[in-house]
DNA sequence: CACCCGATTATCT
DNA sequence: GATAATCGGGTGT
């Protein structure tokens, strides 16, 4: 009968090294609440790491007014449009000695409000609901509006401990969709999870 | 299933 | 003017 309570994760936990914190992303729950009360849930099970020392990473040529989410404290949200109607959800998350980097979410596996998730895609199919950034996205309900904030308390959007993946289920390969730096291996995934985009 | 391509717009060159 | 951390629909095998 033990109540199960949504652990938050602190600060420190994003303030590590990016690629690290991609890897230890992967199981962890993705919670949204929406204005008129309801919750969203989703097991992360897919994640790229992008530092600013990385020229496929949008803070590598410097803060703009566009990515200045990725400079700012970690922990917190940094949302972009990309090809001019999808958004995708990074977690901001560097080193101290790091000015900026975050982690894409590019996959979770829906838990709640599967529904929901289905009426904001307009889709029925589960098996295309939140695999890929711009589907994670649309069907937790996430625009720019929610960039800069805090993920690390309760609000709009936050995230809560899971289940831990072990190492060797975790899988590391070059990142999808970018043209520059595509030999380096900092995508993430859970090993025949149906929910990791390709 | 594989491959191709158009949609749509903020941002930077 | 070109590009972009994507998606979904169309065509052909």
């Amino acid at each position: 009968m033990t109540n199960k309570v949504e652990k938050f994760l602190p600060q420190s936990f994003f303030r590590r090294d990016t690629e690290l914190v991609a890897r230890d992303l992967l199981g962890i729950i993705l919670v949204r609440e929406l204005s008129n009360g309801q919750i969203l849930k989703g097991i992360i099970v897919e994640t790229e790491a992008y530092t600013a020392d990385d020229p496929a990473c949008h803070a590598f040529r410097g803060k703009t007014a566009s990515n200045a989410a990725l400079f700012g404290p970690v922990g917190h949200a940094y949302v972009y449009l990309i090809y001019g109607m999808h958004f995708c959800f990074n977690v901001v998350s560097h080193t101290p000695n790091q000015e900026a980097g975050g982690v894409l979410i590019r996959g979770v596996e829906p838990v709640e409000g599967i529904e929901t998730m289905m009426k904001n895609r307009k889709i029925d199919d589960i098996k295309n609901l939140t695999n890929g950034p711009g589907k994670v996205a649309q069907a937790f309900g996430i625009s720019r509006q929610l960039s800069h904030h805090t993920l690390m308390e309760k609000g709009p959007l936050y995230l809560v401990e899971g289940e831990k993946i072990a190492t060797n289920q975790i899988v590391a390969s070059p990142r999808i969709g970018i043209s520059k730096a595509q030999e380096m291996h900092r995508r993430f995934y859970i090993r025949g999870n149906p929910f990791v985009s390709l």
